[in-house]
DNA sequence: TCTGGGGTCCTAGGACCC
DNA sequence: TCTGGGGTCCTAGGACCC
């Protein structure tokens, strides 16, 4: 633990390394106009999945005042008068540039997180005598070898890089560099942000901080952290730290495996019938057993969830979701729908216009089973058993959720067990007398 | 008529176990 | 027979991120 206590003075500091934050600007926009050239200098931007919203805007469209996830059927005027070129959303496409990016930023630091499709997060630690001309060289490489606009934002924690790189974006003379290793610099910073504009603080947050009498940024990092933590929970108290300098988020360069997948999808209108819900469930089903099995995962775990339309307050409201335990971790699309076709029954309620369904998969574990051989002797205890078995598996295989069958048909008796939880505090199973 | 989709982490409260 | 209290697990939901 770097340190930093509370009230403590500027002598006992200890900077922590730097970490920047590379951001690629209005990426889905940059990426439109790469393979457009006649877009640049216009306002562009791109639409979401079924052409719903915006979900991305160049400079000049932003200039304009058009907001992030505006509807596009309720601005679809606005933006024609204003001679804004629309695009519907090419994931193939930005996934692609993404990688390319990747790849360059990967030649300027060892340590690279890849945050999301358009940022990721490099550990500088070396560079501390040279950062704003190495962040400078980083963004000239980047643009001229992949033709992405990026931002840097330095400083030695994710939540200030986080402010640097969006004071960086907000300075047109910064020249898309901004590097806040100094206590003065980062205060003066946090001073041209509100709350909402931190890494972890949306609306809801930002009200609750409010009516403790915590209205800046700058008041938030100054506030008691176990004062905090008492009131708002552990979250927030790692976000004062963070603002402090002091590291809580590290770096994690190897992606882990993903622990849930969802597939879902809002309809086109109004669904009304169980019939048509089940359909829709089916086939997010299929989508989202089939990405599991790319990742060679199965799943524990099955939960479908419905929404009506939470924009139309003329409808009767209704949100529900529900989850059912595997009695064995699978990828069998058969046993998924079966499970998830039960819960959209559960969840079904005459009456309502539903707008929204979706299928998740949980408890994920690799699909590469355990399996064996286990001797039962058929008297044993059925719960002891299954218990020895997990215990076995624990100490031969490492804390990692497997699942397993094991048989021991000679003795007359079949095993067949499950576990989830990395920690292995649950176990299920069935012992069988197979004759 | 038309408002995205895919994720992570945390917590409240009841059930359950010993 | 004692019926408390701590710990854990599960479900559902909240909040946030890009």
């Amino acid at each position: 633990m770097l340190g930093l206590s509370a009230g403590s003075g500027a002598a006992s500091v200890v900077v922590a390394a730097p970490i920047a934050l590379v951001d690629c600007n209005n990426f889905y926009a940059s990426c439109e106009r790469l393979f457009q050239p006649a877009l640049r200098g216009r306002p562009v931007v791109v639409l979401s999945n079924n052409d719903g919203c915006v979900i991305a805007r160049s400079n000049e469209a932003k200039a304009l005042g058009i907001a992030m996830g505006e509807p596009w059927h309720l601005s679809k005027q606005k933006l024609a008068k204003h001679g804004v070129i629309v695009r519907s959303s090419n994931y193939t496409l930005y996934g692609d540039l993404s990688a390319r990016v990747m790849s360059v930023l990967g030649s300027f630091s060892p340590n690279l997180e890849i945050y999301s499709i358009d940022e990721a997060f490099l550990a500088l630690a070396g560079f501390e005598d040279r950062l704003d001309a190495h962040a400078r060289k980083l963004r000239a490489t980047v643009l001229a070898w992949t033709g992405i606009p990026v931002s840097v934002g330095i400083a030695p924690t994710k939540t200030l890089a986080k402010v640097a790189n969006r004071t960086a974006k907000a300075s047109p003379d910064s020249g898309g560099v901004c590097v806040l290793m100094e206590p003065g610099a980062q205060a003066a910073a946090l001073d041209r942000l509100k709350l909402t504009d931190l890494w972890g603080v949306a609306g809801r947050m930002a009200t609750r901080l409010e009516n403790l009498g915590i209205t800046s940024p700058r008041a938030l990092r100054d506030a008691d952290p176990a004062w905090v933590r008492q009131k708002l929970g552990v979250v927030m108290e790692r976000m004062v730290l963070e603002l402090r300098g002091v590291p809580c988020v590290g770096l994690t360069e190897s992606p882990a495996d993903s622990k849930s997948l969802i597939a879902s999808r809002s309809f086109g209108r109004a669904v009304t019938t169980l019939r048509e819900l089940e359909e829709a469930v089916a086939t997010h089903v299929e989508r989202v057993a089939q990405r599991m099995r790319l990742q060679k995962l199965t799943a524990g775990v099955v939960s479908v969830f419905v929404n009506t339309n939470r924009f139309n307050p003329r409808d009767r409201q209704y949100a529900g979701s529900a989850s059912m335990t595997l009695p064995v971790s699978t990828a069998d699309t058969a046993r998924l729908l079966h499970a998830a076709l039960h819960l959209t029954r559960k969840l079904w309620r005459e009456g309502y216009r539903y707008k929204k369904a979706g299928v998740m998969l949980l408890e994920l574990a690799p699909a590469a089973n355990v399996q064996g051989r286990l001797f039962v002797p058929p008297d044993s205890d059925r719960r002891m058993a299954l218990m020895r078995a997990l215990d076995r598996l624990n100490a031969d295989y490492g804390k990692r959720a497997v699942h397993f069958a094991a048989s021991g048909i000679d003795h007359g008796w079949r095993l067949r067990a499950g576990m989830r939880s990395p920690r292995f505090t649950t176990c299920w199973g069935e012992l069988l007398r197979v004759r």
